[in-house]
RNA sequence: GGGAGCAUAGCUCAGCUGGGAGAGCACAUGCCUUACAAGCAUGGGGUCACUGGUUCAAGCCCAGUUGUUCCCACCA
């Protein structure tokens, strides 16, 4: 047994306990046909990454569930990994190359990934090493990246396989380009933000005419694009001139007047003007009516095919283009307009809708099971508010553009010939499939990131090869995860796992909020908000964070994140550890075990443990991972440190006594057994807790005595049996009557607070009470407690109350000789206004007990429990009566 | 335009299947009671946003109102 220190220091501590758990191999999910396995697949975090607090919220969650199935005894299997994030990685990559003078072009598409691997082996790690910090208890031997050759062959195994089902097809469709990044995104790449703006209504001539039409656009400078002009058919107002044309002004252009059910008559004036190669709406218009394409923003959002404005920026085009319309007087209308415009997720460019040939998922035959296997309850999302904010996004999912012009990332596995026709292969073809041609290009884009992210819960475990682990570990159990990638990948693995597997990847979808600061805003770079989780556990330890995250929030619910309150996680670790020196230093046993006679208060206090155990599994089984830690944490500081230890330093005491005179069996045994019953009741407090605080819990049972323990010594606490409700540690009499006895403790400090009497005065106390037994069980403490001298306990009332003050309870009148404190008329007074508040309660009661509906319908434990409450008023209201008689 | 969350003590939040309102911090008073002052004891502080309903019983369930946050959506 070691000495610990007198304060906790995490700094001391962490760093060793993680290696002592590694070391163990107790991570490694280990294939066991006699245990069921327990699987997290970890969301990979980018490679580029850094830990930020929506990690430590997240991992933490997994880790407090992954360290409870373990010690459960599950197979439990955490499978961690990053993500190669495509964008943000390749961007990072192009700054530095900024900062020499380059861009990726200049070292041409294989150098190029050569600088990103060498970046990706380079801090790849970093942000492992920071979740090892944290203390994860990842299986870091199965460790894999979205990139790494198995994940590959997945990626690519998967794109052939859609694609010979037809479900993946190339096609040129409005996409969302970002002119920044350079490269098509998906539809959940594109955050939608409300801007003030301007509507411009314009004039287009009609064709051999005075008249004009008016259309209104908040993109005037698409209009260099547009190819038709839309009016309802109904529309009476247009009728006469569908099928006539408009002369485009700028562009000189003859476009035709068509009709189409998508204009709405009563927005605007009525009439649409068509750009189908930049808005999405425009497209499929242009679809219907063969109008023609014309694109006039290239990839850098520069103006293309339209004259004098080509080269321009598309913001300086629109100046431009309004200003040219302004002096030919067809700018008749400039209105105030908030519209919605959307932004790359990665950068924040705005996004321009362009036409462009890319590649597609056909989204809706995938769908259908995506949505079912919610719909029927194969998979919960927990709290079960987001599986309707999962169907109904399914339920209108679009056809998903998985195609980037990037370089890093999985490359699209397409070959073009000249033929025309497109080869896609398992194994890069050295010919044509159709022709034979040896003259083939690979497509030179690559795969959205997510794409490889929809297939991490099996690409992990080793499909397509058939493994064991796969065999056994998949489907996984639960996916823990932030609201805010729902659409992003939680759907996105669904239908894969129900395509490629024809099997759920998971069971559950745990959803976790955003960490915020503590004005409630997001912690984002911009904002300089952010808080590192690192210097959180440099100044209180990790446990003090991760309880922290873990308390005072409830499932899918954001946190804001105050460091203070980790100041209070910290003082709850300290506590522990003090509470286990105290237990160490007045240890003379060596094993674990309890004795066979027990106190009352032992009784009550592994009754109230027993209790918590069961609890707390209830809890964590129903991811209310927050309210069992809130009990664990008032059971120790409260049950075990404020009361438990108090009453056991007497009994602890008498065994001291036996350094000099000779010390009776009896209080031999009556120490030993409170020693038994405090390092019973630690360890078991530890081992509840730990999922939690690993580190410190860990540390400390490392110190204790395990003795028969059935995890022997030298074992970690990460895998001793986690405690559950048994009925042999049941004692509701032992707990009830204890309860007492606090109650009257509680009085009497009450009471002696109230007269400011110092707890260096000991005065005697006189108990009368008819449960003579509990109190005289109660009574090598009761003193202690109530900070009096000698203990007294009768059935029979002081006849003479002179100089008494009396604290009455429901089951005791307790009398503290306080003379020159007593004044009989406040006492009077006081225990008067007491009675009326008692009273007030019996009324309530009473009314409550007398109404028939109430017996009648009420359960008959509530009915039952209403019943004990009254009595017991009644007789705490007899108890102070008495005293109040008593009174001279 | 559609949908969702939140509103409980001064602050930040819990409150799990409806059964006499809780925690942390802050505040007040008294204590270095030899595990812990990162502590101990005691206390003050709440119209559970508002209105109505269901129920023997509502912070919790239902309907609506107000405020607030967020998500989704191709009205130019």
């Amino acid at each position: 047994m070691r000495e610990l220190e007198k304060i906790y220091d995490p700094s001391q501590v962490e760093e060793k306990i993680y290696k002592m758990w590694t070391d163990g191999k107790y991570f490694e999910g280990v294939i066991d046909p006699n245990k069921k396995p327990f699987t997290i697949v970890i969301p990979p975090p980018n490679v580029t990454g850094q830990l930020h607090l929506g990690h430590a919220f997240n991992n933490t969650l997994q880790d407090v569930l992954t360290r409870f199935k373990r010690m459960q005894g599950y197979a439990a299997l955490w499978l961690p990994g990053t993500d190669h994030a495509g964008i943000a990685t390749q961007i990072k990559v192009e700054e530095e190359l900024r900062n020499e003078g380059l861009s990726r072009h200049d070292l041409g598409r294989e150098k190029f990934l050569e600088r990103v691997w060498d970046w990706k082996h380079k801090y790849g790690n970093r942000i492992v090493e920071q979740l090892k910090q944290l203390g994860s208890s990842c299986d870091w031997s199965r460790e894999r990246f979205t990139m790494d050759e198995g994940c590959s062959k997945a990626v690519r195994e998967v794109f052939v396989g859609l694609y010979e089902k037809g479900l993946i097809y190339k096609g040129n469709r409005i996409i969302n380009w970002c002119p920044t990044c350079a490269t098509a995104l998906s539809d959940t790449e594109v955050e939608h933000e409300e801007r003030a703006s301007f509507i411009y209504h314009i004039k287009y001539p009609i064709k051999n005419s005075d008249e004009f039409l008016i259309v209104a656009t908040t993109r005037p400078e698409t209009m260099l694009g547009d190819t038709g002009v839309a009016v309802n058919p109904n529309d009476d107002r247009y009728k006469h001139l569908i099928g006539k044309s408009v002369i485009l002004p700028l562009m000189e252009r003859e476009i035709p007047i068509i009709a189409d059910e998508y204009v709405d008559m009563e927005f605007g004036t009525g009439c649409v003007k068509m750009t189908p190669c930049h808005d999405p709406n425009d497209f499929e218009v242009g679809q219907r009516h063969h109008l023609e394409q014309i694109l006039v923003l290239d990839e850098a959002a520069k103006v293309i095919n339209a004259g004098k404005y080509n080269g321009m920026d598309r913001f300086d085009a629109r100046r431009e283009v309004l200003s040219d319309l302004e002096s030919l007087g067809l700018l008749i209308e400039t209105k105030d307009h908030t519209n919605n415009i959307g932004m790359c997720y990665r950068c924040d460019t705005i996004v321009e809708p362009i036409t462009s040939a890319q590649w597609f998922v056909k989204m809706k035959p995938l769908a259908k099971e995506a949505i079912e296997v919610v719909d029927d309850g194969t998979i919960k999302f927990v709290p079960e508010r987001f599986s309707k904010i999962y169907t109904h996004w399914m339920d209108n999912v679009r056809d998903w553009c998985i195609s980037r012009q990037l370089w890093w990332g999985h490359r699209i596995p397409a070959w073009y010939c000249d033929c025309g026709h497109v080869t896609v292969s398992r194994n890069d073809p050295n010919q044509c499939e159709a022709c034979g041609s040896t003259n083939i290009q690979r497509d030179e884009d690559v795969l959205d990131t997510w794409f490889s992210s929809a297939l991490w819960p099996f690409s992990t475990l080793g499909w397509p090869e058939k493994t064991k682990d796969l065999e056994y570990f998949y489907p996984t159990d639960v996916l823990v995860t932030g609201y805010d990638i729902i659409f992003f990948w939680v759907a996105r693995m669904i239908f894969s796992g129900m395509e490629q597997m024809k099997e759920a990847p998971f069971h559950t979808v745990f959803i976790n909020g955003i960490v915020r600061d503590a004005q409630g805003r997001k912690m984002s770079k911009s904002l300089g908000n952010g808080i590192d989780p690192l210097d959180i556990i440099t100044t209180y330890g990790a446990d003090a964070l991760r309880f922290n995250i873990i308390t005072g929030n409830s499932p899918g619910n954001d946190i804001r994140f105050y460091p203070e309150r980790c100041e209070a996680m910290r003082n709850f670790a300290n506590k522990i550890w003090n509470a286990s020196r105290f237990v160490m230093m007045n240890l003379t046993i060596d094993q674990n075990s309890l004795p066979e006679k027990l106190e009352l208060e032992d009784k009550w206090i592994l009754s109230k443990l027993n209790t918590l155990a069961g609890e707390v599994c209830h809890n964590l089984e129903n991811f209310e991972l927050g309210i069992a830690a809130a009990k664990i944490y008032d059971f120790i500081w409260d049950s075990y440190c404020d009361w438990y230890i108090e009453l056991t330093k007497p009994r602890l005491q008498s065994q001291g006594a036996a350094d000099g005179a000779p010390m009776s069996e009896n209080e031999n045994d009556t120490a030993f057994r409170a020693q038994q019953v405090l390092l019973y009741v630690l360890t078991e407090i530890l081992t509840l807790l730990h999922p939690f605080m690993p580190f410190i819990t860990e540390e400390i049972y490392q110190a204790l005595p395990h003795g028969q323990d059935a995890d022997a010594a030298g074992q970690a606490l990460m895998v001793r049996k986690y405690p559950e409700y048994t009925e042999t540690l049941h004692f509701p009499k032992e707990e009830a009557d204890f309860e007492s006895i606090m109650a009257a403790v509680r009085a009497v400090r009450t009471r002696r607070a109230e007269m400011n009497v110092p707890p260096s005065k000991k005065p005697s106390l006189t108990i009368v009470t008819d449960k003579l037994d509990v109190f005289e069980a109660g009574r090598t403490y009761l003193g202690r407690l109530a900070y009096a001298g000698e203990v007294t306990v009768t059935e029979e009332a002081p006849t003479d109350l002179t100089g008494l003050v009396s604290v009455a309870t429901g089951d005791a009148r307790l009398f503290i000789p306080l003379a020159e404190l007593v004044d009989v008329a406040k006492e009077r007074e006081r225990i008067e206004k007491e009675m009326l508040k008692v009273q007030t309660d019996i009324d309530k009661f009473e009314k409550k007990l007398s109404n028939e509906q109430f017996i009648a319908k009420a359960k008959p434990q509530v009915v039952a429990a209403e019943r004990e409450k009254l009595e017991k008023l009644h007789a705490l209201l007899s108890n102070l009566n008495e005293s109040l008689e008593a009174l001279v």
